[in-house]
DNA sequence: TAATATAGGACTAATATAGTCCTATATTAA
DNA sequence: TTAATATAGGACTATATTAGTCCTATATTA
């Protein structure tokens, strides 16, 4: 459905937090409180984090959760990434993927530079730009793609 | 996991060779023979783009299916909304949804950008583009966003 | 040693997707 | 008029994915 799973977008809502309190350390029970996600599901995703080095982990009483890098170093697409994998909108995508069938194939091309783009489009915003809100109509946006043959 | 449903792909490929025979009437038969994908599953595919528009059905004997548009006036965004609704990676980009929760509203407009960004390039490209293979490792592809605060 | 916090993994429930099949309707041609 | 052909519509099952919860182990502090 070309959607982000809920627990993508609750790492951005855990990790967007922490980038605001600059590098302090969180416990897992604060983010719950603090963002309303239920704390079984916080510890989840922040454990996931810990383990792609988007957060740095510190155990025992004391302990908690804090960004590993600088907000604005961090990518959606890193995020998406540590979740969910590389983003491929098709298996025709995935690196991994080879098509049986001729026809389908001289499509994957096509989606290859579907996907390359947005993923540069994930790739281009980060942290940073997320900690800003950005309530009414965003203003212009411009996209040109290059390399379709037409 | 951002990733179109096979049938969205599968429509891709019927779309695609529909459009390389430039208006010709073809039968759900004949393009399962031609794209390998079983027929139950073509038939699926076609009654739901003859729904939306994208393709005329003529039933009855010499019946068959015909693009109903010019391939380069059929996008891909459309054929996506066509199979799976319009394109909203998050919950909160889909223009129903209204967020309970202070902090992750925040974020919402943010993915906003973002989901415009990806709609932009999914309008981008048409049948027509697809219609050429693109092999290779493609040329250089070039996104640029305006719209966040940094 | 007790309290606190993360690590790792197992497990269940809910949801979404894929694929198939049946019956109805429209069109053509013998 | 009837038989053959093709799409329309919807129901249904199986599979896969996602979401959410919970249990036990390990590390750290006081």
């Amino acid at each position: 459905m070309l959607r982000l799973s809920k627990l993508t977008d609750y790492a951005t809502v855990l990790l967007t937090y922490m980038a605001k309190t600059n590098g302090q350390l969180h416990t897992a029970m604060e983010l719950s409180e603090v963002t309303a996600i239920h704390l079984p599901t916080v510890s989840k995703v922040l454990k996931v984090l810990s383990k792609e080095g988007l957060v740095y982990a510190i155990r025992g009483s004391k302990g908690g959760y804090q960004l590993a890098q600088a907000p604005e170093s961090i990518t959606v697409a890193r995020v998406i990434g540590a979740l969910e994998g590389p983003v491929a909108i098709t298996q025709c995508s995935s690196p991994t993927h080879h098509c049986e069938q001729a026809l389908a194939c001289e499509i994957k091309g096509n989606w290859g530079v579907i996907n390359r783009a947005i993923v540069d489009v994930l790739e281009s915003i980060t942290l940073a730009d997320m900690m800003v809100p950005q309530k009414h109509s965003p203003k212009e946006i411009q996209v040109s793609m290059q390399g379709l043959n037409r």
